[in-house]
DNA sequence: ATTCTCATGTAACCGGTTACATGATTCT
DNA sequence: AGAATCATGTAACCGGTTACATGAGAAT
């Protein structure tokens, strides 16, 4: 059950309403935790429900109102108990893999497709997450950060989900690269 | 649903019985789909039923009997379908992450410890790994059986969950030590 | 003796996904 | 006029996890 834990970590950041949230999940939690808005409205409403945290309603005019959520007290002591909690090992689930595993004895053609369409996604997250690094960290260097920076935890994520994303795209290139070099020798010119 | 494309992919191999699907699930596919044994002797069963797979009994005399599984040419049409139609992006999904989020705000000390444990973990399994690619590709070296080898599908898999576990592991090891050297910089000498 | 490996399942529960639902404002 | 953004939810379903259940032979 962590998706709780997982709102209460992005909202020790600051304050947040269900729609910024989500926004801060797809670009900044999604490298350890994905999550629907649903999800997250309905989280939001049984973790102020038991108070772990605390939501303040805010009046706009050019706007709908909205309510903004921040971690209470109880919200940081529950999270702070689940951290000494063993953590269970992560797991990669991806649909391509499946795929790629058995693209050798099934038409390859869609496969290939989808690992250059994958290689684009990646391609554009791996932008967005250099920027949002660069925003992090302001005008320290990256060690600097490191040592000096406040918040090195969400810097730590995203450096990881930048990782993940140049590992997978370098990888889907070097899949794609292989298949097609194999089509081609078993597909002889008409 | 891709756990029962995971199984046809997985069974594409050969033949195996459920417990012997479970440790090729183990090693093998968890790099990108993740099972517990219960669930594949369910989706055997299930499979079975719909004409998927095929299973055939076999009895032994020092162990307990056992029925090995392959895949039909039923199976073979619903996973080539499967293959062309859209993948849904990957993600991850780590505990121990949503805890590194959150650590400049927590006692940092039971999230340390947890890395250097999966330090350990990831360097376990980065040899078994290793192993098992060196076991597949044979006397080829790497380029030669992407070219000419036979089953590259499960080679690429494995390539891809081995370079996974490494930057698992150097990410942890860096995380790890930029936040003890945070934590030694706020704990004066007593 | 005890633990490990081989071998196969059932049942309850719950977290996550999909589908449904609404409505105002701003931008093109 | 239509699309995108801001803003917040409910309800049904199903896939995955946890717990339960059994039993024999091989290895230490």
């Amino acid at each position: 059950m962590a998706l709780r834990h997982a709102v209460l970590a992005a909202l020790l950041d600051g304050e947040y309403s269900g729609y910024q949230l989500a926004k801060v999940f797809d670009i900044g939690v999604a490298n350890f935790w994905h999550a629907l808005p649903q999800q997250l409205y309905l989280e939001l409403a049984k973790l102020e429900k038991e108070g772990m945290v605390a939501g303040r309603q805010v009046i706009q005019e050019t706007r709908p109102n909205k309510r903004l959520f921040k971690v209470t007290a109880e919200g940081l002591a529950e999270l702070t108990r689940w951290a000494a909690s063993a953590a269970k090992p992560s797991f990669i689930r991806d649909d391509l893999m499946v795929k790629v595993q058995a693209a050798d004895r099934i038409p390859a053609g869609p496969v290939l497709e989808q690992l250059d369409e994958r290689v684009r996604v990646a391609d554009a997250k791996i932008e967005v997450l250099a920027k949002l690094l660069a925003r992090l960290r302001g005008e320290l260097d990256e060690d600097a950060f490191l040592r000096e920076g406040e918040h090195v935890g969400p810097y730590l994520t995203c450096l990881r989900g930048l990782r993940f994303e140049r590992e997978h795209r370098d990888w889907c290139v070097l899949a794609a690269s292989v298949l097609r070099a194999r089509e081609v020798a078993c597909t002889p010119a008409t």
